[in-house]
DNA sequence: CTGAAAGCGCTAACAA
DNA sequence: TTGTTAGCGCTTTCAG
């Protein structure tokens, strides 16, 4: 009896054609145990020749209710920086929520301030994965380590902990660490310009007049300096003693990052350029590896570099940093603050 | 009696709050005839209090069989350029499609070669919405404005049609085409170099034995040139007239793009820096902006203009380019040939 | 105008 | 070792 059956698709074409049920199918797909060789052998062969792609949509619908979910903890401050990665985190975090993945978000106040506690946090809480802003990387390697090891994958996003077992880093080479940059700064400019010579290296400690002044003192003391790179998101004091100095255009001052405060600077000429950490899309980037792993079980590339932008006046306005704040960050929840 | 509910979500949770059928709050929630108007306000009243967000996978699910389909008319070659901005296209498309979204992928040889007759058979099979690298502008205009007018929605990628009623392009603003891009250079150096001067503009027509040439014969006629700015991909002649001259690195040569074959000029500095256009993330924000239309009504913003990279020596291996082929290319259906 | 129910393709728990 | 079944949240059709 030639029975009218109607047009099936997927995983239950598969099954029609093997003369199985999908339970079979779906065990011999996945590799689950409990199925017999030559039946799994025969199934992924009508799988292949039939071109089977998974429904993706079916799969995050079916799952959705064992929920994956993974945790965030990542900085607030320093705003102009963290800010921007917050918002392609939480970018990227809308879309794979319409995948059946959570989320939660654990922010800290600055970088390295209570992340051990946020973390272990989250290992408690249980989730399938972290994205980890290591302001602590030794003290943070132990418990990454055992995070691992319990099947939480890690992903590092703009600073990294480069000696534990984490998934995965994304961020640009040359700002993992502040000293790390300091020493290639050092290291690599007399390579890069003959007549070129480092007159100084100054520690600001983050501090707004300390910075001011010591820039103050340099330009002082070395009428001859040419140009000035800030390492740090702090350019505004350097700016300031520029103008003080009447030096402003003259010495040629390199930043690094944007925020809205730099653009007349950056239009008058006082900066010169400034070096784009792109931590929207670090942001982006790391939430993205992370849906993908855990929902497709694709694999980490063990590293994430990008290359830094270059922030002139003549670009200033394609940034996004020029515009309005993402007003989604005042959704993300206060820090936590430990309880003595 | 208090029974013990279930947890509820989504529009099911609605329906409860609300004391009506799921049916019902669709009907609310879409705006569709057939319900009393304040039982809709009331519902999306509670939607609003409870935040309801639509679970896109399952809508996904539901109606995938009338599926939402975008055609892609994107040239092959030059290979350098477009290769990426393919694989850029693809990586999107592969993320759609979790959504339940189809590409009908049309690729031409080269830019402007049968877009015409390629889009009109788009607009044919009926899709939902086109991505076009515009080759001719003027004879595709009244077409695109055509189809806006049906419903099919139009993004421009990498090229524009400006005076179409395309929904939005993506590109680099000064990239948009050959013309504006030489103009805007020779409006804007004098201006941000005062001491530079123009000495002459030199069309290669894509043409290498013509680019050396003309390259070739320049240099001997103006020695005291410092800089050439090459407009194009097709900076491997450039290179060459400048060793053959003994200049390289002596003139500094700005490139643009970059593929395989420039690396060694970069490394060796005959090449100081080369203009980067980040194709391929042109075409993942190109698809991205259409998928977030057509799945949930996004509206497009009129122009997104990307900032051009720039690759040094220092930082050439960060760059896609530099690694292997993106195989998926080689997965892109033929090019059409017209029957004649 | 509103409710009830089927089914999209997949996973997972339970039966045989 | 295999088959059956109940959902996941949504759209859509058919009854009331």
């Amino acid at each position: 009896i030639a029975a009218m059956t109607k047009e099936r698709r997927g995983i239950h074409l598969i099954a029609e054609l093997a003369n199985v049920s999908i339970g079979t199918v779906d065990r011999a797909l996945h590799g689950r145990p409990g199925i017999n060789e030559e039946t799994s052998q025969r199934i992924l062969q009508v799988a292949r020749q039939v071109g089977y792609t998974p429904n993706l949509a079916a799969r995050a619908l079916s799952v959705a209710k064992n929920n994956l979910t993974v945790g965030v903890c990542v900085p607030r401050e320093i705003h102009f920086f963290y800010d921007q990665l917050w918002s392609g985190i939480l970018d990227e975090e809308r879309r794979a929520e319409h995948l059946g993945m959570q989320f939660v978000n654990r922010p800290v106040q600055v970088l390295g301030e209570g992340d051990t506690d946020a973390f272990q946090e989250l290992v408690a809480s249980r989730v399938d994965g972290i994205l980890l802003t290591a302001g602590n990387p030794k003290a943070l390697q132990p418990l990454i380590d055992e995070a691992e090891s319990k099947g939480i994958r890690l992903v590092c996003v703009s600073t990294d902990a480069p000696d534990s077992k984490r998934s995965c880093v994304v961020g640009m080479l040359s700002a993992e660490d502040h000293r790390k940059k300091e020493d290639g700064f050092t290291d690599t400019f007399p390579k890069r310009c003959n007549a070129g010579k480092i007159i100084r290296v100054i520690e600001g400690h983050e501090d707004e007049e300390e910075s001011f002044q010591k820039t103050f003192e340099l330009l002082r003391r070395v009428p001859t300096l040419s140009g000035i790179y800030v390492n740090t998101v702090n350019c505004l004091p350097v700016c300031r003693a520029l103008a003080e100095r009447g030096l402003a255009g003259k010495v040629k001052l390199i930043a690094t990052d944007l925020f809205a405060e730099m653009s007349p600077h950056l239009q008058k000429g006082t900066i010169t350029a400034s070096i784009y950490q792109q931590p929207h899309r670090q942001g982006q980037i790391a939430i993205r590896l992370m849906a993908d792993h855990l929902t497709n079980k694709t694999a980490f590339p063990p590293k994430v570099h990008l290359s830094p932008g270059v922030i002139m006046s003549s670009n200033l306005h394609l940034f996004r940093e020029m515009r309005q704040v993402d007003a989604r960050l005042e959704s993300l929840p206060p820090v936590h603050r430990s309880a003595l």
